[in-house]
DNA sequence: CGGCTCGTTGACAGATCGGTCAATTCCCCG
DNA sequence: CGGGGAATTGACCGATCTGTCAACGAGCCG
């Protein structure tokens, strides 16, 4: 009963690296099918157009998404703060690695492309960023919890801002062509900025390495 | 002598619109034609490429993002760089009001676009975001002199975060739909907890309106 | 008037786009 | 072996893309 082939894998994640180097509009559906090595006939049998490729290649990336936040499961909340930008900051550093160079977000590349074009492509995108921003609330909260943001911090407006954080140093380093290593620096210092005196000192290493 | 045809800034002005409201790869020069009133062949009369329309037009919104930033001439350091948040903010809004929505920053919009696509055309746009935000710094180094900012800031990185937060900001309200006075607010709110404590309390009103 | 330049016109080309489809092959199950 | 659904094949479609081109029009100068 399982399935026989692969066809439909290969081109999910020829399709995430291929909009990932180059873009979603840039990339046809022929060069797809010859880079993931399916004739054009199956790529239809599997899906129905290519912005419905596009939402199952949003859900793969946000896939991994999770589970790199979810298995960077620490202990204090503080840590677990750190932890998520590091995360992202990893998975940048591991795309660089993977390329050659910064290549964006993965969602926020497609909402950029095709948030004026495509509504319904458009609104998954940008649930997956609000279930990304949710996750982060999260943390915010507990963090102000235990009463380590400065005084004024509201904890969903300071996941916003980090959310913010991610997409535009993201974007600057794709299109400046600067590296990845920088982002996690430049996040680190927004959480620092945020935090009540004082607590820099006790929170321990920040460094991701 | 003068030029007796305003095909050309017609084209121009047109394309600037469009490409906000749409995007750059989804307009087509027959399209853009037909809104600007001008025939193909006069198109390429006076553009040897949908690319050379693009950097012009870049050049374009480069020019009124000067023209808003210069005349936002304030006194003190602290209000200067207010007034390039709320310079950003009112841009945004202003373009929420004539088109209904945020359409995003015309250089974000196209960095993302084609970053991956066109190393010319992204080379062209990293320059007019390098000399937006070497302007930022300036005005940074200001606030730094004046030491307002909390221990520990540096005034080229924070205006680096600044930058982040404007394109952050923008790509999140264009995806979810939010209205652009949320801008304003949230970077006042990263300016504000970048500066000392107490800080605020003298810097007076730093409301939009 | 003749000649010159700037600007315009719209048909055309070649490539590529997303998408369709009937025919065929493969492979499991009885 | 044979039947049938799952999967594959590749030619084909109409639309649209950027870019080209030769002919034409309008105004200026001598």
């Amino acid at each position: 009963m399982g399935r026989t082939s692969d066809a439909r894998e290969r081109i999910v994640r020829t399709a995430a690296r291929l909009f990932l180097t180059r873009s979603y509009q840039a990339v046809g559906i022929d060069e797809l099918c010859g880079a993931a090595d399916v004739h054009k006939g199956s790529f239809y049998y599997y899906f129905p157009s290519k912005a419905h490729l596009a939402r199952v290649v949003v859900d793969h990336h946000a896939a991994a998404l999770w589970a790199r936040l979810d298995s960077a499961g620490t202990e204090t909340p503080l840590q677990q703060l750190r932890a998520v930008t590091d995360a992202v900051g990893a998975m940048h550093t591991d795309f660089e690695s993977r390329f050659g160079r910064v290549v964006g977000c993965a969602f926020g590349n497609l909402a950029a492309e095709v948030a004026t074009t495509d509504d319904s492509l458009r609104e998954h995108v940008a649930a997956v960023l609000a279930e990304w921003e949710r996750r982060i609330a999260i943390v915010c909260h507990r963090v102000a919890e235990e009463g380590l943001f400065r005084p004024g911090v509201d904890p969903e407006r300071f996941a916003h801002t980090l959310m913010a954080q991610f997409q535009g140093l993201i974007l600057l380093a794709k299109v400046s062509r600067s590296p990845a290593a920088d982002i996690s620096l430049a996040l680190h210092e927004v959480i620092a900025a945020n935090l009540r005196e004082g607590v820099l000192a006790r929170g321990g290493a920040a460094r991701s390495r």
